[in-house]
RNA sequence: GUGAGCGUAGCUCAACUGGUUAGAGCACCGGAUUGUGGAUCCGGAGGUUGGGGGUUCGAGACCCCUCGCUCACCCCA
């Protein structure tokens, strides 16, 4: 670590400091997605940042890394067994079923953005406490919500002026389909078992699919030959994908179907997505989701169908251009006692009339004062002393241009908000 | 969780095969310039060399432990 606090007090392992140098771009960020998705029809969630474990032991699924190897768990006072949420679908999902919100006439079309945790090894795009911005449709089985999903998030990271991003697609079929291809998938795997790398030979019975991901010259030639679930889906599941894929084109919007992406979470059925960005490191998927029909059945709820995104914030910050909204406001130079309190006043009243304004409450030289507005890249600067104060005129300095005008408050007021 | 690499001032980096008081640039503070910024010059402050232990006459450097960061694996956002 760079730097340690005093008493060895420093931030845990895989959590960091958002400082205001750069957090405006997080706040361009949440409203900018806010925006988005309330243009689509989508309303603010807010559910508690623990939740019962079972719940996600249920949700996210018991054969799942997150669950197996990943959760913050603690057991409270009354002895309950808690945990911190590594995401945020299976609280939507409680949620609804807890409020019945499936009764009600509106969409159910939920955003939120907040705080998950996860007990990973952190590395770059990787954290222990990260954010996500996610977003939910229930009950809109058709494939034309699978592309408007991919179609917002695209306008969401086009707005936020992301290039160089991939947009990747596949179906992983359903309980039908799925079990097949994957029998047909370790079979093909195990017949060309020699020219797999040692890891990929552990894969085939853990999780063939994931041989699709190997970067071994070896590996990738081999898989090149595997059966692809594309063409074992069953026929509503191909019908789905192809469809899906359609209404890509219609929107116009570039992608690749990507066989190899299954996704680590056990309840996507059909539909599943990933942009990822070549900005990124080995973590380079900025947001990724897909369908899941059957959770909110196996929550012990109604049959309704889901199907949604999670963003990850610090990816998505990382990736924005570094280029800022200039930010305008006006530093009050002062000389002395009386001049400091004018100044005061002046300040309340540039505030209340919207200029965002600050002075310096050191005893500084004017000099001083002029460097330090600069640095701070102040837009203007208003000189306070004696004379000014006497005729209630002010030096009211451009900082980009140097030029200088003798003004009184209120037309200072009107030269600053014009 | 596995494997590898790296931790020196706020930032970027120096310091020979182990040798005196750990240096420089940028940034910060002050002065040159008592009411006008950006440039220049001069000065100042800033470090338990991530932390702890060991080897040695002597450790920033070598060894062990620990913490953190980075990369890859695994997996995900």
């Amino acid at each position: 670590m760079t730097a340690r606090s005093p008493k060895d007090l420093s931030s845990i392992k895989g959590t960091q400091d958002i400082l205001p140098k750069i957090v405006w771009k997080w706040q361009k960020a949440e409203e900018t997605a806010k925006k988005i998705f309330e243009l689509y029809g989508y309303k603010e969630i807010r559910t508690p940042v623990f939740e019962a474990t079972e719940l996600f032991e249920k949700g996210t699924g018991e054969t799942s890394d997150i669950v197996i190897k990943e959760m913050y768990t603690f057991t409270d006072k009354a002895g309950r067994s808690l945990t911190l949420r590594p995401e945020y679908t299976p609280s939507v999902v409680r949620s609804i079923v807890e409020n019945r919100l499936y009764l009600r006439p509106e969409l159910m079309r939920y955003y939120f953005i907040g705080p998950m945790f996860r007990y990973d090894k952190p590395q770059k795009g990787r954290y222990r406490q990260f954010h996500q911005a996610d977003i939910e449709v229930f009950g809109e089985k058709d494939p034309e919500v699978d592309a408007e999903i991919v179609e917002m998030a695209r306008t969401l990271l086009s707005k936020l002026g992301i290039q160089d991003i991939d947009i990747l697609v596949n179906s992983v079929g359903c309980q039908k389909c799925r079990p097949s291809y994957h029998k047909k998938l370790k079979q093909a795997a195990k017949t060309h078992r020699e020219h797999l790398c040692e890891d990929c030979q552990r894969k085939i019975n853990t999780n063939p699919l994931r041989i699709f991901d190997c970067k071994k010259d070896e590996c990738r030639s081999a898989a090149a030959e595997f059966p692809k679930i594309t063409e074992f889906l069953c026929p509503e599941c191909k019908n789905h994908f192809d469809r899906f894929c359609e209404l890509l084109d219609f929107y116009r919007i570039p992608y690749q179907v990507e066989p190899k992406l299954v996704r680590g979470l056990d309840y996507y059925t059909k539909t599943t997505f990933e942009v990822i960005s070549s900005k990124l490191g080995a973590q380079d998927a900025i947001l990724g989701g897909g369908r899941y029909d059957d959770m909110m059945k196996d929550f012990g709820g109604p049959d309704i169908c889901g199907i949604g995104f999670a963003m990850g914030m610090e990816r998505l910050v990382s990736v924005m251009p570094d280029k800022k909204d200039s930010e305008k406001f006006l530093y009050i130079v002062h000389m002395g006692e009386k001049s400091k309190k004018v100044a005061l006043e002046l300040a309340k009243y540039f505030r209340d009339n919207g200029v965002e304004c600050v002075l310096e409450y050191k005893e500084r030289k004017l000099r001083k004062q002029m460097s330090r507005a600069d640095k701070l890249n102040a837009a203007w600067s208003l000189v306070v002393g004696e004379e000014e104060i006497k005729k209630k005129k002010y030096q009211l300095k451009d900082m980009k241009t140097g030029n200088q005008i003798e003004v009184t408050k209120q037309e200072a007021l009107k030269r600053m908000t014009s």
